[in-house]
DNA sequence: TTGAATTTTCAATAAAAATTGAAAATAATA
DNA sequence: TATTATTTTCAATTTTTATTGAAAATTCAA
């Protein structure tokens, strides 16, 4: 296969699984183009390469940074900013974890906390009450367990991860 | 809280949830309404319940029956079909994980695999083939990882599970 | 400063995804 | 079989999300 065909078909494959989790197709070719380029890449570049415009590419750079996993790079004597992914594919999932926990993570265990209290009292059913709670409580230990889950991980260094996560997964 | 004011938030929260790991937010919410409904409820009580259409809640818990976590329930003497949701929290999860494993782990694995023998030749440089296949290759033995990872744990029972890894997460 | 290069913003537009609702299909009963 | 209850389908519509592109803001060099 021809180097830029194999490209092509990353960074599509790499947009695709993206939409699946919720990530905008174009964000995470962007990304793609970004881990797979030897080089940091101008907002020109990327504008080639993808077909879109500057205001969209302005767009996904930014929130990739805000996901810590793509950053500026400067250039002395060039004007023009460029950006490189982070390529450490260890590291990367991480900053995924983290930013995922935060945003998701934290906003749903707080809801759970929240609604885990029911008055009682007039119209409900008993059933109905139970039901509720029963549900509420174990996904508030599930969402428990994983936030912990998370929390390790992200602060794991690689040499943990791979030694004691993979002796445990390999059956 | 009132009772009906907490399943609206349960409902409303696990709907964002849903849209921030790419489920439809009507479909995270007919999830949460059967999750914490004490009995199998039939369309028309789905319809009144989130304000939806008809064809809506068809199309809905037919996609939560594929993904395996809610099933039809047939009632003697009734002619209408009732739904009613997996209520282990363990179970549920350890479904969307071989669900989402087979729909998008083993695609993305396919396509590494495709990429991953490129020509040498012609036009692009050594730097540029050098980049890609090192990106490739790592992100293969990553989801290689994941992989596993994910088949020992849709393997593993509720027992082993608990017992193994919250052993290992709890700091 | 000024001006050119570059980035950022954001209202307008386009594209994609979700939703409706009614017709068609199906299934159960008499 | 005909009737009725119920589910399914899908073209049309609405809603949401993504994208554009040009104006405004910013940054840097002279």
């Amino acid at each position: 296969m021809q180097l830029n065909e194999a490209k092509s078909r990353f960074i599509e494959g790499w947009g695709t699984l993206g939409s699946a989790w919720g990530v905008s197709r174009t964000m995470a070719q962007v990304h793609a183009l970004l881990l797979i380029a030897p080089e940091a890449l101008s907002a020109d570049d990327i504008m080639e390469q993808l077909q879109i415009s500057r205001g969209n590419v302005n767009l996904n750079v930014r929130a990739l940074m805000d996901w810590g996993i793509v950053r500026k790079e400067l250039r002395p004597g060039e004007r023009r900013e460029f950006f490189s992914a982070e390529k450490d594919i260890h590291k990367v999932a991480t900053l995924i974890l983290k930013e995922r926990r935060k945003r998701e993570l934290e906003p749903l265990m707080r809801v759970l906390g929240e609604i885990s209290h029911v008055d009682s009292s007039a119209d409900s059913s008993q059933e109905e009450l139970n039901a509720f709670t029963t549900m509420v409580d174990s996904i508030e230990k599930f969402a428990g367990f994983a936030d912990r889950a998370a929390s390790t991980l992200i602060k794991a260094d690689e040499n943990w991860f791979l030694s004691n996560f993979m002796k445990l997964m390999r059956p």
